[in-house]
DNA sequence: ATTTCGTGTCACAAAACTGTAATAAATGAC
DNA sequence: GTCATTTATTACAGTTTTGTGACACGAAAT
């Protein structure tokens, strides 16, 4: 809590398994031994699953045997740490796992062309001119620059950007796009201000600077 | 071989796991029954060994007992399948699973000349130059650079690029490879950018570099 | 209580893309 | 060279997909 995540805790393996199919969270910190369900359990429940297979997993050891600590790792465990560990190592071995699954939760900042988004800020510039959003606005332009150029269904932004399981209209999507394009180049006529969210029809929508835009 | 990776096979586990040290492939196909060392065994020691302990596992067994199964990921397999599987199935987990240890290796883009086709952002570049294309033909040269050279029937392209069980007339096709063609070699007369797309009479279509066409 | 803001839908307009048929070219066998 | 086939091109009439303004609604702010 302290470095800023939002954490939802269990005091046993059952429930965990539970809440992570529920909230699907961006990682998982796994003690070995837990009531119920141990930790090994858990860890092999959430692999065995399409929807929790690609959350990266952390587990806490008290047992320091390398047997041990190779068991969590071949059971799918993404790291493991062996109590008594620094709350510093913690955060940054989570912060090194962050970093490549979902960098707008670690980062301070993604760039991308002239824009700057702030996660923790919740905070987007072109140009270092601030621009405001909604919070969807922000989420899908969040989304989208997490990996820039890469095309995103309307169904993965919804994921993304509205949370999972939600009914909303896939279409919505285009409207919001439409108002993140609009806020994105209110303030400037400038050239370098031109639209930076390219539409790949019948795919849905991805990141992309104008000047690299395509010829036709 | 056919979906564009590079293949090396061993018929006996001890071999396998001496490979395997040796090349540290991205990814292993595991056999549960093999000569001297059984699947698990191997698995077991490419686990306890720090250099090949990443490098992911897919374990195949003609048994279908939940037992075997949990063993086989408690042992550090990937992911289980079980036999009888087709090889599409096979090929697509792969690649699930190389999605999220090497990126990279998935074909981030595909190659041909001075064509390049980068499948996550449906997008085409020729010398670097963006060329736009409709979804059909996207899909239609998609298809075509994974198999360089390969020879695909109206049929086949229909298949891939369309998608099974639609009813459209195979000219179409010949209609679209227009299209893609013109669209190839729209914004440059140099001889680099000639026709990539080679006519296959009575058989259909194949990509080839100009200066590899047939001499008659 | 009112206003403001952010959302989700709809309907319609605008764009982009497709499939077909008709016609012209080309290829290859004889 | 002629003929029968097969492919290339073109034009055009749909279809499908996107963009957008309008509007209603509820939550938060005033």
């Amino acid at each position: 809590k302290q470095a800023n995540f939002n954490v939802i805790s269990s005091d046993n393996g059952e429930k965990a398994v539970e809440i992570a199919e529920d909230i699907l969270p961006d990682i998982i910190i796994l003690d070995w031994m837990m009531p119920f369900l141990s930790g090994v359990e858990v860890c092999r429940k959430l692999r065995s699953q399409a929807s929790t297979r690609q959350i990266p997993i952390i587990m806490l050891s008290a047992r320091g045997e390398e047997g041990d600590r190779t068991l969590g790792l071949d059971i799918g465990a993404d790291d493991y740490i062996t109590k008594p560990f620094s709350p510093k190592e913690l955060i940054s071995r989570i912060k090194a796992i962050l970093r490549r699954t979902r960098p707008s939760t670690v980062s301070e900042v993604l760039e991308y062309g002239n824009l700057k988004l702030y996660p923790g800020k919740r905070l987007v510039e072109r140009d270092g001119i601030k621009i405001n959003l909604g919070p969807k606005e922000f989420n899908i332009l969040s989304t989208l620059m997490e990996r820039p150029g890469q095309v995103f269904s309307r169904t993965q932004l919804l994921d993304n950007a509205w949370g999972h399981g939600v009914f909303v209209e896939d279409r919505t999507v285009d409207v919001h796009i439409g108002r993140l394009r609009k806020a994105l180049s209110r303030h400037s006529n400038d050239k370098s201000w031109g639209n930076v969210i390219r539409t790949v029809r019948s795919s849905g929508y991805a990141l992309a600077l104008s000047e690299n835009n395509v010829v036709s």
